[in-house]
DNA sequence: TCAAATTTCCGTAAATATACGGATTTACCC
DNA sequence: GGGTAAATCCGTATATTTACGGAAATTTGA
């Protein structure tokens, strides 16, 4: 069997990290350690598909923290708790905040398998969108000062924005709104113009 | 103070019932309360803004089960679960599942509190989005087998929507689909093609 | 500073959408 | 059976969008 992604483990026990590595390696699955969240954090890099089997005690950083921080980098790696002595709260936190699952050591083999295997398929669909939103944004820098304030008046109120109507606000002919809608259209790689309005959701803030 | 909603208490304790009953009325809370799962799910209506503070072990159905019962009948009632004696997979399964949040046994009044409130607010965007949905889909109904039809063709591929198109693919005169597009327009109560669309999304499987 | 690229602009003609007014068919009710 | 409502359909005239071809103004870089 062989696996999309990376398996990032994040654990202070040596032994653990050996273990783990090797019996996931053994499955086909790609895997980095880390023997501190520190570490994990220096080197990680996004956009890359991938998932995180995190213990929750550690000294430094803890799991949660190391949670909480990606979160605020919006770093959307998904998570697999791993812990000796958790508590409810903390299953409750990490869950609530979008970790993939919480598992009590003595877990078994079979269960953190198949969330890695969750994980790797939504950190796909993640990066994916993720993409998706760059080249979104990447077009919208790319249009002209003049093009955007037309994309603005285009998207912002969809019951008035023909040629005509942006054409009066702004004082110039329709033929030239419709120029800069054509060059809006190729430019933002929008076929129709519900695309653009769910790309003007992504990239302008209102 | 006064809230939007009932908080509904399901435990098997009737201390406990009485208890939370008397705390949440006083602080301006409507309260309905339950003796089992089962009595809760025979009197509740969907459609309705309100919560659910539920314990996890009851004789009968127990927490986790009336959660997942709710939620194959599309019940979508905010749930808060208070236990005395959970544990960490419990916790995780509620969480996961949408719980606002799984408390133990003695927990801080005030934390119940925060999280009623919570709830309720959760609860008015759910019914509030149940409603449109089911708004659109009456709206939907509401159309002729041809609207339908030409409905379809009109979101199902926005690239080659035009009115020529369609009259082609039906053999019908551009003028009549503009007919029927101006009556969909009018019964779906959409005001632009963006919103057929968003609409589209909700009524049509495809 | 001057050529080249970019940005902004538009007239006109053909394609398309929309407004107005009306017709035919079918189902249903009294 | 006759009246009524609903569903389906359309021609024509007007408004709007879109395609074609082109130009002035500004910025950029050699």
């Amino acid at each position: 069997m062989n696996f999309d992604g990376t398996v990032h483990v994040v654990d202070d026990d040596p032994a653990i990290r050996k273990a783990l590595t090797t019996s996931l390696k053994m499955r086909g699955h790609q895997v980095e350690n880390y023997a501190s969240a520190e570490e994990f954090l220096d080197s990680y890099k996004n956009n890359e598909t991938g998932c995180l089997v995190l213990d929750i005690n550690m000294p430094g950083m803890n799991g949660l923290q190391l949670q909480k921080k990606l979160s605020e980098k919006n770093y959307q790696i998904p998570i697999i708790f791993v812990t000796g002595h958790g508590d409810i709260p903390m299953s409750v936190q990490a869950i609530k905040n979008g970790a993939v699952d919480f598992l009590e050591k003595p877990y078994r083999q079979e269960t953190l398998h198949s969330r890695i295997e969750q994980a790797l398929v939504r950190s796909k669909q993640l990066i994916k969108l993720l993409d998706y939103k760059n080249k979104v944004a990447n077009n919208y820098n790319s249009l002209t000062p003049r093009e955007k304030e037309v994309m603005h008046l285009l998207t912002s109120n969809p019951v008035k924005n023909s040629n005509k109507h942006i054409a009066q606000k702004l004082n110039i002919s329709p033929r030239t709104v419709e120029d800069h809608r054509a060059n809006i259209m190729r430019k933002m790689q929008a076929e129709t113009f519900y695309e653009l309005m769910t790309m003007s959701k992504i990239c302008i803030a209102d």
